[in-house]
RNA sequence: GUGGCCAUAGCUCAAUGGUAGAGCUCCAGAUUGUGAUUCUGGCUGUUGCGGGUUCGAGUCCCGUUGGCCACCCCA
């Protein structure tokens, strides 16, 4: 037996990857004071079909339920967000600045960078129209980033705006029910043979080709640049009007994130989504939203990938599994008393490990070693003393039992823990 | 949904169609109570699964499942 295709198992070492990358997407959060919510897994099947039409459909992970009803896992939050922003939304003063770690399902193929489950960091600001919201949110994903230990040289945010091509499409006599299929095709023109967009294009193909290499202008991604230049992320940033992004709920701003080596598929992206929630309330809400995603594959790649910000992880990892201290029995008559000073050492908040059946010393010292102990305490012959080892120093301390306490929380390394 | 590559010990991988191996890990030892390195010994396999060809298949053929990669699409 083995795990489904598609879904991972998280044995220790990879699970305090995964809660390095959470405990980040959590401080970073908090300090540009957002808030954290949740909702359910599994939803009704309408609530995702509703807004994103047939091409999600058919990656759905969906299944009629013992009671009949039609539900999906969820394959994204926004429309989870907008649900419980339309019904609770009066309860919170606006702007709202929220965000979320959850798990994510989409029924489909695997390959490089995609699963069939992944977490995907969610951050939205809701009721706040204005640019200043947009740089902010754009801040909170460029500083994700940097925390993770990647530099300007190594990732690259690329905004662009929706609403200067719906202008542009709008002087363009197209009749508005091709935008969404041009928008589409500016998309996937970088994906594709320049003459290849142009055929699609057809008579835009000039112009739309011209602002492609540069050649547009924004006002209002002007400004936004220079809300980033101000807070001094802006070498992280470019407009670049070539992104789009493929779901048709997004409004204005819309930005990706990528490795500037182009190795891998977009790490974040996001938009600003100023209709979606009336659309899912049915009117009974309308409030302007800009949000990104961020999922934990991807990212987790990259990381492995730049010895910086893998070194940053690792160092933190250890950081996490680190023992206070490792009690060592080198006397089986002295088990009884060591545990009791274990207790007495836990009860104090201190981390500490001890072997549950008699052990050779040799391989106590062992284990302490590969728990990441700070220290071994030795329960013997000194009885009622205890000698205290210091792994990384090895030098040793005679020390009697009832100071160790006083001992141990003396100590530089252990001080911070114990209480 | 389409196509290409792959599947051998817990892990990484060897083995011209002719008795399935190595390294690492793990376990046990190297005179009394000290971590690393070293040394010795030991465990581990229906060669993913099912058929077929052959005197004989890990090896060749077909199917199937799983994995990797690209396409499609992208939350």
């Amino acid at each position: 037996m083995q795990a489904l295709p598609g879904f991972r198992d998280f044995l220790p070492s990879d699970c305090a990857v995964r809660n390095y990358i959470f405990a980040q997407w959590r401080e970073v959060s908090r300090r540009y004071g957002f808030v954290e919510y949740d909702g359910p897994l599994l939803e009704d099947l309408e609530l995702f079909k509703k807004k994103s039409g047939d091409e999600i459909g058919k990656q759905l992970y969906d299944f009629t339920d013992k009671g009949g009803r039609a539900v999906a896992l969820r394959p994204e939050m926004t429309p989870t967000l907008a649900r419980m922003v339309a019904g609770a939304h009066r309860d919170f003063r606006k702007p709202m600045k929220w965000f979320c770690v959850p798990q994510m399902f989409r029924y489909e193929r695997m390959q490089r960078g995609r699963l069939r489950e992944h977490y995907q960091y969610n951050c939205d600001i809701i009721g706040d129209a204005g640019i200043e919201a947009d740089v902010e949110l754009i801040a909170v994903c460029i500083d994700m980033l940097r925390s993770f230990g990647f530099g300007a040289d190594d990732v690259v945010v690329r905004i662009s705006d929706r609403e200067f091509w719906v202008e542009f499409l709008r002087g363009q006599d197209l009749p508005e029910d091709q935008w969404q299929q041009t928008l589409e095709v500016i998309d996937k023109s970088e994906r594709e043979p320049r003459e290849k967009t142009a055929a699609r294009l057809g008579e835009l193909a000039e112009p739309v080709l011209k602002i492609l290499d540069g050649g547009g202008q924004s006002e209002k991604l002007g400004r936004l640049m220079d809300g980033l230049r101000q807070r001094g992320l802006a070498e992280f940033a470019t407009v670049d009007l070539g992104i789009v992004r493929g779901l048709a709920y997004y409004t204005g701003v819309v930005f990706e994130a990528f490795d500037r080596g182009r190795n891998l598929r977009a790490i974040a992206g996001g938009g600003r989504y100023d209709n979606l929630i009336a659309q899912l309330s049915d009117g009974t809400a309308s409030l302007p939203a800009i949000g990104f995603a961020m999922g934990d594959v991807v990212l987790g790649e990259l990381m492995q990938n730049h010895a910086g910000a893998r070194a940053k992880m690792e160092a933190a990892v250890a950081r996490e599994r680190e023992l206070d201290a490792y009690v060592v029995i080198a006397k089986e008559e002295r088990r009884g008393d060591a545990i009791a000073v274990v207790q007495a050492l836990r009860n104090q908040h201190y981390r500490v490990d001890y072997p549950l059946s008699p052990t050779k010393v040799g391989r106590q010292f062992q284990h302490a070693e590969q728990l990441g102990a700070h220290a071994a305490v030795l329960f013997g012959d000194e009885w009622p003393q205890v000698k205290v080892k210091d792994l990384a120093t090895r030098e040793e301390q005679l020390v009697p039992q009832e100071e160790l306490l006083a001992h141990l929380s003396a100590s530089a390394s252990l001080s911070s823990r114990g209480r």
